[in-house]
DNA sequence: TCTACAATTTAGCCATGACTAAAAACTACT
DNA sequence: AGTAGTTTTTAGTCATGGCTAAATTGTAGA
């Protein structure tokens, strides 16, 4: 129950008060500016819930604000958000390692679980999982003391046809879209040929274990792949 | 997410809701009369909050509530107890088996769990386990149909000096409690000698792993025993 | 620079569910 | 039956954190 971060923090914080660190740390990574209304469309709650809950974690000095400027991450608040995101990602692992929870359902689950777990059993999962480093979608898993790495790969939208890729990363928790790659035979490390590459943002042509599949340009840039030969 | 009895319910319950319908359930269980006084001890609120809260549930057709009398739980009440207690006897077990967390750890950390977990994941975690009938402190687990089974055994306290006993339950979540017990070599399902039960409700002297240990009277009431030679 | 439109913030409302303090209702003893 | 003591309920407060609607601010194009 007690989190790593409490020593920190006045107030206990509610698993909202968590996702919406955790929504920020995200947005930031990917590079957006988090500005209110990408934030509250990220969450789910209207704009005015957004400033409400943004002007609380910055009393916190969990989170910068200034009226009308993007949102930031305070060190601590950052601090708080890779927690919670180890949470997530060790858990998305551990359940589809250990109880063979599809990769397309994990997240859902993961969502509500990542606020509730304690630290020993946060411990006992990595121990258990062997001190991973990506969760079954590619994603870093952050380490205990708020480390996270970077994932090597670039969009098989970029890649050149002829070759052989293995996939490595995907940048999306969609249950429909996973649930269809996965039946593509698609999942984390799993080889795939580039046949082709349409021009102009066209479609891909790829072939995962022998079958042919054709797959959109959008959905090609979520799947990030390293040359089959890598490691 | 979606909890078994959700189409029976018409709002949502909080995890504090759950906990009350457990509470209910389990204090019942136990033969108490279930009062105000008695619920809101036990879930650690003040009397005021439980008479608040079980009126809510009364609305929702969970509890039977008649002022100044006992609660009881209606069929629909007795489902969702039944439910979460399922989750929470699944979850102690599986994080004892599977993590190896120690059995007097594992009830704080269902307590939270047990509300958050879906209906896929109580599933998985019950194959994985090979649908177990008993949690790691002997506490039956009930079916996902609501079926709850009796254990058998009476308690230490009852038994006659100089035979040997195997331990099957024992009728207490306290964390200290149970390190003690567990420092002492006793587990689930492990063997003891009964040397002497003194009288007056003295205390009980037993032999674990051959080496006597002296228990307070109502340390052994609440070891529940079977005869050794017992399946 | 003005203006229209979009984004953001403010103001105010509501449900939830805890709390304390006071009132009411039961129980048991004389 | 009356009364003291205990239990329960009621009344009223507060914090939280969503919401809608309105006001404000910022921005980009004319
Ligand atoms: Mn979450
Ligand atoms: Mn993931
Ligand atoms: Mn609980
Ligand atoms: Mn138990």
């Amino acid at each position: 129950m007690t989190k790593n971060y409490s020593s920190e923090i006045a107030s206990p914080l509610s698993s909202n008060h968590e996702d919406y660190l955790k929504a920020i740390y995200i947005l930031e990574a990917r590079g957006e500016q988090v500005t209110n209304s990408v934030l509250s469309e990220y969450i789910g709650f209207t704009p005015a819930s957004a400033t409400n809950m943004v002007k609380k974690l910055s009393q916190m000095d969990l989170v910068i604000y200034r009226p009308h400027q993007a949102v930031s991450l305070t060190p601590t608040g950052r601090r708080v958000a890779l927690e919670i995101l180890r949470h997530h990602r060790l858990l998305e692992l551990f359940l589809h390692k250990t109880l063979d929870i599809p990769w397309d359902s994990v997240h859902e689950e993961a969502e509500r679980l990542e606020h509730v777990i304690s630290e020993a059993l946060e411990d006992a999962i990595a121990a258990s999982l062997g001190y991973p480093k990506v969760d079954p979608h590619g994603d870093p898993i952050p380490t205990k003391t708020g480390e996270i790495g970077h994932t090597p790969g670039h969009p098989l939208s970029q890649a050149k046809a002829g070759r052989a890729y293995r996939l490595v990363r995907v940048l999306s928790q969609e249950k429909e879209r996973l649930a269809y790659l996965g039946r593509l035979g698609l999942s984390l490390n799993v080889e795939l040929f580039l046949r082709e590459q349409a021009p102009f943002d066209g479609p891909v042509l790829v072939e995962v274990a022998g079958v042919e599949h054709a797959l959109a340009a959008e959905m090609a840039a979520l799947l990030q792949v390293v040359p089959a030969s890598a490691k």
